[in-house]
DNA sequence: ATGGTGGTCTTACCA
């Protein structure tokens, strides 16, 4: 007799995983998620709290520098053939997290803020994305199964963005952005968010200005899944809930369910 | 009303 099974995975900018690790917990066990990849530790590696989460029976593996980015995926199922940086980018900067868990090849990504359009830290955000392209493009003819997940920084299009007008131009919706974004849509990867109804749209509100109140959000995290994992894909939402919460991080968790053979 | 909030070995920088 077959039993159908599935597996929650997600990805979660946690804005300090010091600050938010107990919201952390709560929310893994609470949503019975199975995979979740973490961006914005701001933790050094010596400082991970591995101990917590093996004792809640999650394997963990991270990749962290002190003050600023920062990743790490948490995970039910064994994690392999982890990977901390890809031959195409040296960086100091702590923003790439890949592993094997359960036969998918998950890519975690803390793609570059880029401050804004026209600065340094724009063309860093570009390059990055474009070093990252050729990464993803190699992991797609070697794993039939790739999730891409992560603070993509990018809302790919219009409705992903509470005013587009006045986003217009901006970073994080800029052309060039989005363009990278596509460019990783046209290696095979898609994003399965609006094949689904949703009542939650964005995954981001700023701080300031009272963003989340007047739901002034941005939906720039995303869950990205090769051909076969998107056969697979029974539901992809974000879950507003955590950032209601009481000294919340400025993103919400997106999350997606995969049907799994068992 | 062209700002604001929040995180970090803070008084500057990042988002």
């Amino acid at each position: 007799m077959n039993e159908n099974k599935v597996l929650h995975i997600a990805s979660w900018n946690v804005n300090s995983l010091t600050v938010r690790l107990d919201q952390a917990l709560e929310w893994l066990a609470s949503t019975k998620t199975d995979v979740l990849a973490l961006q914005e530790t701001k933790l050094t590696d010596d400082k991970f709290p591995v101990n917590i989460f093996q004792e809640q029976g999650y394997h963990v593996v991270f990749s962290g520098q002190k003050s600023y980015n920062g990743v790490a995926i948490v995970s039910r199922y064994p994690i392999e053939e982890v990977t901390t940086d890809i031959p195409e980018l040296i960086d100091p900067q702590r923003r790439i997290l890949v592993a094997t868990i359960a036969g998918i090849r998950l890519i975690n990504l803390y793609v570059p803020n880029g401050a804004s359009v026209g600065t340094d830290k724009y063309e860093y955000k570009l390059m990055w994305l474009e070093k990252v392209t050729y990464y993803i493009q190699q992991q797609l003819n070697l794993y039939p199964k790739v999730a891409v997940v992560g603070d993509f920084n990018i809302a790919p299009e219009d409705q992903d963005v509470h005013d587009p007008e006045e986003w217009k131009g901006c970073v994080l919706v800029s052309p060039l952005e989005r363009e990278a974004f596509f460019k990783w849509i046209d290696l095979g990867l898609q994003d399965p968010f609006h094949q689904f109804t949703q009542d939650q749209i964005y995954s981001w509100w700023d701080y300031r200005a009272g963003g989340f109140r007047r739901n002034r959000g941005l939906r720039i995290d995303h869950i990205l899944l090769s051909e076969p994992l998107l056969k697979q894909c029974l539901a992809c939402y974000i879950d507003i809930e955590p950032r209601r919460s009481e000294r919340p991080s400025d993103h919400a968790p997106v999350r997606a369910t995969l049907a799994i053979a068992k």
